[in-house]
DNA sequence: GCCGTTTTCGGCCCGACTGTTTTCAGTCG
């Protein structure tokens, strides 16, 4: 996504939001909402597409006049509807929607009875008790309104994958503990693997949905219950993660499941889809008038519609009911087809473990061959290695690979690129690397277009093999350094070279939408781990997540393949 | 505001929980 693709989705989300509060037509609202995420989602700038001539309508949820005011932002910098509308309420009015409680109605209901504008007035309102004057706001309203405004100065922070994963296998567990339930899911958004999720969705099956929700609520890392009745359960645990559970029996366990893993556009299309069909969708089943057809598996349910069943990473609303509809889903890459990792340190520059440990860790997760790809010089701070001490490390690697049997150590490299796009290390070391892999360590502030250059000139090497961590993001603390990944991505075809998932949770470099484009333009991508302990290996499954939430096939992954197959799509020598 | 396996007009997903209500609106997912 462009800096300006970000600007126009954040200009209809605002839009939406107004037009909300004023009450305009829920759909025209949600149209607003769709447009906004199409175009955040799209890895390709909307203005270069304008420029070239491309017809925007084509686009899922823009029509002629939304095409027309992407248009107006593109070449103005302004909507001028947007621009109306916040003449009407004020600008920070969108702020309030960010409380739990505070719909659209009550946010009009607090403005336009007491010219509440903003969270620093609501807050005076609250304080003062006007607030509680005010139709449907009663004590308990109140109260909470209160709280939610005291802890909203931390903001809210989406969790990452990995920490989800610690937590809701937890409380997985937990339930589990208790005969009496069925099968427990983590359903939502980590289902689908998503890089962040929002909170945890926990579906659990029992004809007793009560008892479920009385051992839910009694889970001992539990802060706070926000809700609880008999079928569903909404906690916040100690760590700030909120635990939505719901219930259903067995014969609604698929149905269930579906509406639960999502995304919400996703199941909006199912449902639509089911309505076309004379059919109602919900979590309980798939219903013929009153009668019950399908809802135990999720197979079932797209059965029902006339799909094949789509994997929960693929249902993002990004085309994959077309696809479906096609016969032209991806098989996705699994774990299993990876046969080794491609980025790995070692106590050499700043990892753990040995070159040995390293492999013997490599061997028994199964793979065939792992890279040691050390950092390089430059990077003083993680104590990268000159041309001296990498030449006595590849004679190890020499040594090792003689000595342990059933896994071949790859000699790589992590090497930075400079600033002016050279690479850190001579060629007279590079030539005796099995590849290399590339990255940027420093000078993150360039300005886009100098950084693209940068990293292109840096694929001229003839010895670049794998751009690791391509945007430099890390989730919740910097985003990526600008540049244009279009051009890097295609610079890399034509020059023969890839690109990396990095697997590190708080990287996921390049992100899913992002690998869909590489996929999408022809280069391969490695999954490595770019571990930096034995244990670290493991975090390979995050990066095959994001694979997958790319639509990557085994094909589209380099290591999916034989060394000896892999070697040849290395070498550009 | 979008969009077409009933369609170029008239639809647009569906249900649970809470709080403040005397039967339901608002919010949320």
């Amino acid at each position: 996504m462009t800096a300006r693709n970000a600007e126009i989705a954040e200009a209809f989300n605002r839009l939406a939001e107004l037009l909300e509060i004023e009450g305009a037509n829920p759909f025209r609202v949600r149209a607003y909402r769709n447009a906004a995420r199409t175009v955040a989602e799209l890895p390709r700038s909307v203005a270069d597409m304008l420029a070239a001539g491309e017809d925007l309508t084509a686009l899922p949820g823009i029509g002629d006049d939304l095409a027309a005011k992407i248009r107006e932002i593109v070449n103005s910098g302004h909507l001028s509807l947007l621009d109306e509308e916040q003449r009407k309420l004020p600008k920070s009015l969108v702020e309030l929607s960010a409380l739990p409680g505070m719909g659209p109605k009550r946010i009009k209901l607090v403005h336009d009875q007491l010219g509440v504008g903003s969270l620093a007035q609501l807050r005076r309102a609250v304080d003062s008790g006007k607030l509680a004057g005010l139709p449907g706001f009663g004590p308990k309203s109140v109260e909470k309104l209160g709280e939610a405004l005291r802890q909203h100065v931390a903001g809210p922070r989406r969790i990452k994958l990995v920490d989800a994963a610690d937590a809701g296998e937890a409380l997985a567990a937990y339930l589990r503990q208790d005969r009496s339930i069925g099968r427990v899911e983590i359903a939502g958004s980590y289902r689908r693997r998503k890089d962040t999720i929002g909170d945890l969705d926990i579906l659990a099956t029992s004809p007793e949905g009560g008892k479920v929700v009385q051992r839910f609520v009694a889970y001992p890392e539990i802060a706070k219950v926000v809700s609880k009745g008999t079928t569903r359960s909404t906690v916040i645990l100690r760590s700030g993660i909120q635990v939505d559970l719901r219930v259903v029996e067995e014969a609604s366990y698929g149905a269930a499941l579906h509406y639960f893993t999502g995304s919400k556009p996703h199941n909006i299309a199912i449902r639509e889809r089911g309505v076309a069909h004379g059919l109602k969708i919900n979590e309980y089943g798939v219903f013929k008038g009153e009668r019950r057809i399908a809802g135990r598996t999720e197979a079932e349910v797209y059965r029902a519609v006339g799909l094949p069943y789509i994997e929960p990473e693929l249902r993002e609303g990004r085309g994959e009911i077309e696809a479906a509809e096609t016969k032209r889903l991806p098989h996705l890459v699994a774990l299993a087809d990876i046969r080794g990792d491609l980025h790995a340190h070692t106590n050499a520059s700043d990892g753990r473990n040995t070159i040995a440990e390293m492999a013997k860790a490599a061997k028994a997760k199964g793979y065939a061959y792992l890279a040691i790809s050390d950092h390089s010089q430059h990077t003083t701070i993680a104590h990268g290695l000159n041309p001296r001490r990498l030449s006595r490390q590849l004679a190890e690697i020499d040594r090792l690979n003689d000595e342990i049997e059933g896994i071949r150590i790859l000699k790589s490299a992590e090497v930075d690129i400079l600033g002016d796009g050279q690479l850190d290390l001579p060629d007279a070391i590079l030539d005796r690397l099995d590849f290399v892999v590339c990255a940027v360590h420093s000078q993150f502030g360039l300005a886009p277009a100098k950084q693209t250059e940068r990293i292109i000139r840096a694929m001229d090497n003839r010895h670049f093999g794998i751009l690791a961590h391509p945007t430099g993001r890390l989730i919740n603390e910097r985003p990526g350094y600008g540049i244009d990944l279009e051009r890097i991505i295609r610079a890399a075809k034509e020059r023969g070279c890839f690109l990396e998932i990095n697997a590190q949770p708080e990287r996921l470099d390049l992100d899913d939408v992002q690998g869909r484009l590489a996929k999408d333009i022809g280069v391969k991508l490695a999954i490595s781990s770019d571990a930096h302990s034995t244990a670290q290996l493991d975090f390979l499954r995050y990066g095959v997540d994001q694979a997958r939430r790319a639509w990557l096939a085994p094909e589209d992954v380099l290591n999916t393949r034989p060394w000896d197959e892999l070697r040849k799509l290395l070498m550009r020598r």
